[in-house]
DNA sequence: ATTACTAGCGAGCGAGTAA
DNA sequence: TTTACTCGCTCGCTAGTAA
């Protein structure tokens, strides 16, 4: 599906809801679009082929309703308006015990130095890893600039970039770190900061944290 | 403007910021958004025509804000969205006493099996009924996503589906049931949690509880 | 009444180029 | 380098129908 066929995305959103479904017919849809009956067919064929909606044909009409792929593409449309119109502030998440893999890169001295510059002090030698939600990380991050620490070889093994978002985390200067390669999904994020935290805030499991921005 | 060129107007407003400005040229623009430059120019002409744009040009490159139409079509296209992502997050209703029926689906061990997946933990055998506004409920309920457990059969008689929705009530959380079979008018939920709730918050007839979404 | 195929046409895209 | 004009061609639209 093109960019531009947003429009249809949306109206289907209005008609079905992003969890419901829309009885109707293709006659009804492209008149209320003010296109033809053919183009309406021919879009909403697309739109099942690209794997966005779910489409029951028969000689009354068409049901239709919406897969994860066609829900996921609106809100990732929406999420970057919302950035526009709503800047979020602050993100709270629960910490949960990772993979341990952050801390590898907060090891690697290359990488150190880089977060070094960041904090202006040296980082403490592992991650907290933060569980939020897809929607508001995503929100958190819109629109917000990055510092980026590029990737780089030894004759060893090849390293990747790292994006680092600059925040507070319970009021003290950290930095969001997001590397290129990464095993996290994006409901979680990764925070180097000055200290281990851990023991700073005497976190456990499933505590709440809250992230701010702070500026560099 | 035709409404298929919303994608072009959310790329300025992420680039150029809502009442800022953005320096840049129609071959930069072109490329970002994948169509020529001969394209981009005459969209971004189009664009000043209709009067949604303010746009300088110079042999230097080109320089672009919005105006308060643009502003207001973006905002318009935002609000729709809104409306869809974005519904009521809380529902706050009164407790009282059920005719029992609720309970029969917890201690039914089919389904508790799938209760317990939905909370992590055992549900309590028996179901709190909620009253509230037929309207609240259903705006509550709008566009959630629910988690179906399907129905079964044994040689006895056969049971029908139930539809979960994850809540938190009075911050524990618990899950909305709708048994596709249910004496319930629409005034009405049932939520079951891990614990006896009536015991743990002290509830009695009519006393207020709070609803709210929590993650699957 | 539907959906959707085929054909033909026209809007809109982009290459070339002027300013 | 820019922006933007002209023009040819293509993609996607709609009319006509089939199913």
């Amino acid at each position: 599906m093109g960019k531009k066929d947003l429009y249809l995305l949306v109206y289907l959103a209005q008609k079905a809801g992003l969890y419901g479904s829309l009885d109707s017919s293709t006659s009804i849809i492209a008149n209320d679009l003010d296109i033809s009956q053919q183009t309406a067919s021919r879009k909403l064929r697309d739109f099942e082929d690209s794997g966005l909606i779910k489409r029951d044909v028969s000689v009354k009409g068409i049901s239709l309703s919406f897969n994860d792929k066609g829900r996921d593409k609106l809100k990732n449309h929406f999420s970057q308006l919302k950035g526009l119109f709503e800047e979020k502030k602050n993100l709270s998440g629960k910490v949960f015990s990772g993979l341990g893999q952050g801390g590898f890169y907060v090891s690697t001295s290359e990488y150190k130095k880089e977060f070094k510059k960041l904090l202006g002090v040296d980082p403490y030698e592992g991650t907290l890893n933060i569980k939020a939600c897809k929607e508001d990380i995503q929100e958190f991050l819109a629109n917000k600039e990055s510092v980026r620490i590029e990737g780089f070889e030894t004759k060893k093994r090849s390293y990747g970039g790292i994006n680092c978002y600059m925040v507070k985390i319970n009021g003290v200067d950290g930095a969001i770190i997001v590397p290129d390669r990464t095993n996290h999904n994006n409901e979680t994020v990764e925070i180097i900061a000055p200290m281990f935290l851990r023991e700073k805030f005497n976190l456990k499991d499933n505590d709440e944290v809250e992230l701010q921005w702070r500026l560099v």
